[in-house]
Parts: C-alpha cells; sequence; structure tokens
RNA sequence: GCGGGUGUAGCUCAGCCGGUUAGAGCGCCUGGUUGUGGCCCAGGAGGUCGCCGGUUCAAAUCCGGUCACUCGCCCCA
C-alpha cells in the first residue's frame, strides 16, 4: 500500500506541475461507449470486457479502461466549452475479464493522462517527456519509451492494403492468428510474438513508409522535439496498439523484471475519438500507467526509495499509572500534526518500547507515576538512546523542531 | 479459451518411494535487565498437513474428485 501511495502522490506532484488536473469518472460506464471507443474487433472488446445488465435492462460495462469515460464526462458536461484545451488526469480501478497471472489482474488500477485540443507534435513529446519524468522520479533508471507512428486514420487503408499484400504473400509461413488478423487488422499481426512469424513481419514493409507525406512529417516532428527535450527513446517500427481509436503516434514503455507483463505504460494520440463518441473533431492523447505493475518493479529496484512509515512519537506506559495523562497527550500532539503512536494497553515497559521501536519511531515519551508528578514525560530518542525530561507543556514543540527535517 | 505448477505454524518453506510425539528459518511472547527498545543468549506459545472420498493394519505422504491460489500462451497496464 505504501508503494500504491508512493506512484500516486508522484504521479500527483508530476502531472499537476505540467498543468493537469485530476477528474474522476465513474467505474462503469454504458457498453456502447467501450464499444465505439475502443473499437469491436479489438480483444478488449470481443473477449475481455465486465458486461451487466442494470435494473432497467441496459447493458452497463466495467471500465477496462479510462480514455472513454473521461472523454464522455467531456462531451457530457461541456468541459471542452470554455477553453479549446484541456489536461486532466485520473487514477482507479479498472477491469478486464481475462485470467489473472504476474502483473495481471482481473482488476487492476491505472494513472492516466489525457490532453484534449492540442494537435502540436510538441503535445506528443512533451506527454513522453512527462512520463519519462515521472518514472525517474519514481526511482526507475534507463527508462528509455518505444515510439511509432501508425498515422492519420486515412492513411489506414493504405497500410492495411501493403500489409495484406504482403502478408497473404507469406501466409504459409504464418501462425493462425496472424492469418486471422490479416484479414481483420493486418497491423495487429505486427506485434505478433511467434518465433516461426517473425521473418515475415521483420521483412514486412514499416508502418512509417507506407504512411502520408504529412503524417511523416509529424513523426518526424515528434522524435526531434523529444530530442531537443533530451528524452530517452526508441523508434519500434513494428508497435501497434490494441485500441483503434489509435492515430498517429503510439508508444510504450517496458521495464526489467516483469516477466511477460512488462508493459507498464502505454499511450498515443487519438485525433479522431471525440468525433467517433459524437463531439466535434478535437485532437487529443494520452497515456496510461499501470500501478500494479509500476509496484512490482518498484519492488525489484535495488535502490528504491525509502517507504517504510515513520511516527514521530510512540507514547509508553511505565506503570498503572497515566493512562488519561497519555491520552491527553496524545491529543495535543496529534492536533499539532505530530504522527503519534499510542495504543491504550497496558503493557510492560519493555514491550512498550519495542513496539515503539517495531513502528519505527523517532522517539519514545516515557511516561509512569513519578513523570505524572513531576508533569513531565521522560523523551528518548530511539536512535541515539539518549533520554530526558521534557514537561507536558513542552512536548508538542520539542517533537515539532526534531521532526521537521525528517523524511516522511 | 488453452497448457503447467502449488496448497504443511502468522510468513517463507522442508518433510512426501506410507510407519512412532509433523520440522526449520523468520516473526510473535516470556526471561536474562526490581520502570526502557534495537544486538546477543535461554525458554515458550502456535498446525483440522486446503476440503471430500478411496486404498491400507497404518495416509501430510498413494489414488480420485473438488475448491483455492499461482505461472505461462493469447492479449494487454
Amino acid at each position: 500500500m505504501a508503494r500504491f501511495q508512493f506512484l500516486e502522490e508522484t504521479a500527483r506532484r508530476i502531472f499537476t506541475i505540467h498543468g493537469y488536473e485530476e477528474l474522476r469518472t465513474p467505474v462503469f460506464e454504458p457498453t456502447d461507449l467501450f464499444v465505439r471507443g475502443i473499437g469491436e474487433v479489438t480483444d478488449i472488446v470481443s473477449k475481455e470486457m465486465y458486461t451487466f445488465k442494470d435494473r432497467s435492462e441496459r447493458s452497463l460495462t466495467l471500465r477496462p479502461e479510462g480514455t472513454a469515460g473521461v472523454v464522455r464526462a467531456t462531451l457530457e458536461h461541456g468541459l471542452l466549452r470554455q477553453s479549446s484545451e484541456m489536461k486532466v488526469f485520473y487514477m482507479g480501478p479498472m477491469f478486464r475479464y481475462e485470467r489473472p497471472q504476474k502483473g495481471r489482474q482481473r482488476q487492476f488500477h491505472q494513472i492516466g493522462c489525457e490532453w484534449f485540443g492540442n494537435a502540436s507534435p510538441w503535445a506528443d513529446a512533451e506527454t513522453i517527456a512527462m512520463l519519462t519524468i515521472y518514472l525517474e522520479a519514481c526511482g526507475f533508471s534507463g527508462v528509455r519509451t518505444r515510439v511509432n507512428s501508425i498515422g492519420a486514420r486515412g492513411d489506414r487503408e493504405a497500410i492495411n492494403s501493403a500489409l495484406r499484400s504482403h502478408l497473404e504473400a507469406h501466409r504459409g509461413d504464418l501462425c493462425e492468428d496472424c492469418q486471422r488478423r490479416t484479414a481483420t487488422h493486418p497491423m495487429r499481426a505486427l506485434d505478433c510474438k511467434n518465433p516461426g512469424c517473425q521473418p515475415t513481419l521483420d521483412a514486412a514493409p514499416p508502418i512509417v513508409d507506407l504512411l502520408s507525406e504529412a503524417s511523416q512529417t509529424l513523426f518526424r516532428e515528434v522524435c526531434e522535439h523529444l530530442e531537443t527535450l533530451g528524452i530517452e527513446f526508441e523508434i519500434a517500427p513494428r508497435l501497434v496498439r490494441g485500441f483503434d481509436y489509435y492515430t498517429h503516434t503510439v508508444f510504450e514503455t517496458v521495464l526489467p523484471g516483469l516477466g511477460a507483463q512488462d508493459a507498464v505504460l502505454g499511450g498515443g494520440r487519438y485525433d479522431n475519438l471525440f468525433e467517433d463518441l459524437g463531439g466535434t473533431s478535437t485532437p487529443a492523447l494520452g497515456a496510461s500507467l499501470g500501478v500494479e505493475r509500476l509496484s512490482l518493479a518498484l519492488q525489484s529496484l535495488e535502490a528504491g526509495p525509502d517507504l517504510r512509515s515513520r511516527v514521530d512519537v510512540a507514547i509508553c506506559l511505565l506503570d498503572e499509572a497515566g493512562l488519561e495523562v497519555a491520552a491527553r497527550l496524545a491529543a495535543t500532539c496529534r492536533a499539532e500534526g505530530l504522527r503519534v503512536r499510542f495504543d491504550y494497553q497496558r503493557r510492560s515497559p519493555k514491550a512498550a518500547l519495542r513496539d515503539a521501536n517495531r513502528v519505527n519511531a523517532h522517539f519514545a515519551a516515557l511516561l509512569g507515576a513519578s513523570e505524572i508528578e513531576a508533569q513531565h514525560v521522560q523523551l528518548k530518542d530511539l536512535e541515539s538512546g539518549n533520554q530526558g525530561p521534557v514537561s507536558f507543556a513542552d512536548l508538542p514543540g520539542r517533537l515539532q523542531t526534531h521532526t521537521a527535517d525528517s523524511p516522511q
């Protein structure tokens, strides 16, 4: 949980300084929204949605991804009317009906960002840059995002027919899936991992070469801007994505140590989605991060962030006296914003101190009959072992000056 | 949808070619310190061996079923 919080808070911080605001959307939506948005023939829509009927026989679906819901909310509430541009991020659970395995569960969490109303290749570059900065802020190093362009929707027919004729010519060398995709969605065949298909796929014309002049220029500019921003990336000529709404730039980032499910983020531009969902044509792009996968990757990091929880002071009773006094002290310290450990249990001093040590407290405030008599606690620094009296009244102030510079 | 694996103490696991009171490490508790943690030492608590059935004089161990979890393929975050 600490890792989730860290990943989410870091995202809030990095996304916010890039001008994004958080938006919350419902966890379920009308099924039709995803069918129209993601595309009928995609795996997600055809076999991975959690779909059910409500009491009025409406078909609802637990969201398998975040973008469609954000676009729907934007259209429905006219969020894009007062300004022509908007940047939002979200985080929350997503659902896909499939066999769980490492780095993949049926309910999982994504952090996503969406940027509406900006067609500049700078927007693509900034988005990839921001995500790279985010991953680095989380402690990952050597992040290299894989980037490709699948062109405008108008380029699609030329791409498909060129790929189809190539794939048809080598039909016998392709696996069943690829043979099927040749007809339905030839671009998807390109990222088939089946070893037998590789020679044929390697020999296929690169998608970028099949794009219109304008689309190629756009992609070149995205790459140039990434270099201007000093972002490490690599061009992945065969990278395509599983959602139909993508156009032009697509990208994904993989991290080591995650086995088969190593993509921690994916995204791209989707300039037609607003129209597809009944809005006016709006350039847009976005990405989403898989929180569980990031969390796993964070775990295997040799020098990860320090996520141990910290307690400023643990109040330790030394004898039968002092429960009421301790309760009041805990309350006044908490009112000052201090993290206080006190469990109202009567236990041996030894056990109380051991507990204080276990929860990683900076100080232990020791309280017994003689301390109450003198109106002070014995404040013990648990790292140095130094101990001395501090009056009840001075305790909160004293703790604040000593814990102000500490992490977390 | 397809194919593997595993279910034994709070956690990680050993034991499993059937045979006495089911073990280890870590964690937890107590004591060594008549009101003081971390390190060390000594002791202690804790288990229907996933569940149901079968074979047998005897089952954690063999067989069947069932449930749960897990890994891989497909696809994706």
